[in-house]
DNA sequence: CGACAAAT
DNA sequence: ATTTGTCGT
């Protein structure tokens, strides 16, 4: 779920063409996690095919993705690895809302309460191996990059723009800010049909809020992150003027008499100093058509005509393209 | 969520 | 041409 930084963070309203030509990091685990949760039937079912296998999110990668390349954007998802050993209650946490979310859906169906029993399944989304596995799949086939991360996806991702081997993160969570991304792209959708796509910048909110970017850490570890769960009664707003009162989060524990529960200078580490792959490439080639409907028409029960219709977006992509085999 | 059809 | 609704798997 990421820090809650809504009401602090100021973002630039931009459209699909603001990125064309531009290499966009995706946070794989939270776009996959966004389409397992809102690609479902009207009662919460989500996608599945003959077997009974979960679709929903090779139904949001081949559409989404296919639509962003036909717009000139080149998208590199960025998975997850590892995870901090402080995630660990955060990740307990989310498996028992799961289990109860789940429970409740099958609870609502049965009393026939559709819209009831949506909202549960969508809170009841989980990502297992297997949609990692297929995902990975499905994106070699296409000829999209992946990169595996050491530990967050979001440190990785956000380390690639600070390289300069992408241009933003795509993601809806405020996290990648405290990792030091440059810019964050949040509502990276097509038709936009709710809202619209946001740029963060990075050093444009920092300079709005006056503060330095391990301030925003220490506000962060205020308010809760993935890592800790933060002071109780302390919102983004408090959190921002009891840094800049006291300076940093070390002298705020100290002067305010607050317990942290793990080690502060821990904390601070797991966004300044994670583990990092240097080691990756980014190479987009053309997709194999073959392949892509042998996997989702064969095996996973899409439509060849639908499937046909996302692989010539695709290929075609811009006529400065200089061969079928490697885009570069 | 995005594709597609239907309605405005 | 643009919005609204349903389907996809």
């Amino acid at each position: 779920m990421g820090v809650k930084f809504k009401d602090i963070i100021s973002a630039e309203k931009i459209i699909i063409k603001d990125l064309d030509g531009k290499i966009v990091a995706i946070d794989a685990a939270n776009s996959l996690y966004q389409f397992l949760s809102s690609i479902r039937q009207r009662d919460g079912t989500p996608l599945m095919d003959e077997s009974g296998r979960v679709t929903s999110h090779l139904s949001g990668i081949l559409y989404r993705t296919s639509a962003l390349v036909e717009k000139g954007i080149k998208p590199a998802f960025i998975f997850d690895g590892v995870s901090h050993q402080l995630k660990g209650d955060t990740i307990s946490k989310r498996i028992e809302v799961r289990r109860e979310s789940e429970q409740k859906w099958k609870n609502a169906l049965e009393k026939g309460e559709i819209e009831e029993a949506r909202k549960f399944a969508v809170r009841s989304s989980r990502m297992s191996p297997e949609i990692v596995k297929s995902s990975k799949k499905l994106l070699n086939l296409m000829g999209i990059p992946f990169i595996q991360a050491i530990s967050e996806g979001e440190a990785q991702a956000s380390y690639m723009v600070q390289k300069g081997d992408a241009w933003a993160v795509a993601s809806q969570d405020y996290d990648c800010l405290l990792f030091g991304a440059p810019r964050i792209v949040r509502n990276l959708t097509i038709s936009g049909n709710l809202a619209d796509p946001e740029l963060l910048k990075l050093d444009n909110i920092l300079k709005n809020l006056k503060i330095s970017r391990e301030q925003l850490i220490d506000v962060a570890l205020l308010v809760g992150t993935d890592f800790n769960s933060g002071i109780k009664g302390i919102g983004a707003k408090k959190g921002i003027k009891i840094i800049k009162s006291n300076e940093s989060l070390l002298n705020a524990i100290e002067n305010l008499n607050l317990d942290l529960e793990s080690d502060p200078h821990i904390l601070r580490d797991i966004f300044l100093k994670p583990e990092l792959k240097d080691d990756y490439e980014l190479k987009w080639h053309a997709p194999d058509e073959e392949g892509v409907i042998d996997f989702l028409c064969g095996e996973h029960s899409f439509s060849e005509e639908r499937v046909a219709g996302a692989l010539k977006k695709l290929k075609n992509l811009d006529s400065t393209q200089k061969s079928l085999e490697d885009w570069f």
